[in-house]
DNA sequence: GTCTATAGAGAGATAGAC
DNA sequence: GTCTATCTCTCTATAGAC
């Protein structure tokens, strides 16, 4: 009967790497300790360089690897259950500003914190940023250029998007308001439906916003 | 004929404060250390506590504003010069990618870096952020509705238009590329464009995109 | 594999001579 | 106001008992 507790059957290796992120991603990764992570993930300090012989910038890489992991999933699956493009982006914004408020403004993009610290001082993490970043960019271009779009501009449209959405992150963040997350979904559903509007004259173009 | 460098005239005051600043901007705010700021200052410790008596948070408050207000200076002179606020976005865009690729991706938003640390951690910083981003926000909007936008589109806009800028700075940086600055400028521009269109439907509305 | 103790470096902050 | 020396604390990292 011991151990029945959720936190103690998750394996020693997976906690610290939960903390890890989590805590990387709230407070940055200069200003997370690996005694925090310790503390917070309920393993010894020793059991950190155990399974993460390479230390704190091993531990790093890997939670930027699974922080990349988790978001592209996350969008998958919106994705899929998604009628179209537009809808999918309208909705994974619409679900950032939740998390933003159940949280209070502290969970946002499990990348972007730590990639602004490291863009300039750790090559190593920032090529795991930069694989994160590139990873949610190809499934986006992905799925724009199975909408239609050509390859060039499917690519500048979700970097766009991605960029409304970091950018409204760290606004919406700043100014503990979703205001920001809620216009820039906004934006980024009209920068999708203009261009597939524009890649695609077949069928009936609606005439939007003129009235009478 | 002491003190004929540059450096030397600059007072110790203002040399460590802009030296804070920019290390601020390029490592982040936790990574940073006071020792680090004397030195690149060419100032003492003691110094930094004899003009920051509140220490390292009161410096970052200060750099964040001092921050702040070159920004807003920087748009407000192509904001100046510019034939309209479309053009103005665009250079201002320009400008960021140029200032990327100079300083090979190290000289971003003097804001963003540090924002994304303290939103959760440190609330004396975190409303230093908001009023740098606040100030930035007021004049755009400001100018969007002296080019005819209602109040509310206006400020939703700005908020659109900087979110893209922080995005972009992002991911160029991540990425070390000015692409997604590029792109991210063209959507900045498409957005207030088709908003000063839609809102001004008086004079001629060129149709644009259709040939033929 | 788990956990404790601690080394060694560096942090923020302070005292005090000049 | 300038500068040095140092205090205390915390950091990353390691050694070694269990």
């Amino acid at each position: 009967m011991s151990k029945t507790r959720a936190e103690q059957t998750v394996p020693t290796r997976e906690r610290i790497l939960h903390a890890g992120a989590e805590l990387f991603r709230r407070q940055g990764y200069a200003a997370t300790g690996l005694k925090q992570i310790a503390a917070e993930s309920k393993a010894p300090l020793g059991s950190i360089y155990h399974f993460y012989p390479g230390g704190k910038e091993q531990l790093g890489e890997e939670a930027l690897i699974v922080g990349g992991r988790f978001f592209l999933a996350l969008y998958e699956q919106i994705a899929k259950e998604a009628p179209d493009l537009p809808t999918a982006v309208d909705r994974f914004f619409s679900g950032a500003a939740e998390t933003l408020l159940e949280t209070s403004f502290a969970d946002a993009c499990p990348i972007a914190t730590v990639s602004g610290e490291v863009a300039s001082t750790s090559e190593r993490l920032r090529r795991a940023s930069e694989a994160a970043f590139e990873s949610w960019l190809e499934a986006l271009t992905d799925d724009g250029c199975a909408a239609g779009l050509p390859p060039q501009e499917a690519r500048a449209l979700a970097q766009q998007a991605l960029a409304l959405l970091e950018g409204a992150f760290l606004l919406s963040r700043s100014l503990r308001s979703v205001e920001p997350m809620d216009a820039c979904g906004r934006a980024a559903v009209k920068l999708v439906s203009d261009a597939l509007d524009a890649s695609a004259p077949e069928g009936a173009p609606d005439v939007e916003g003129r009235s009478g």
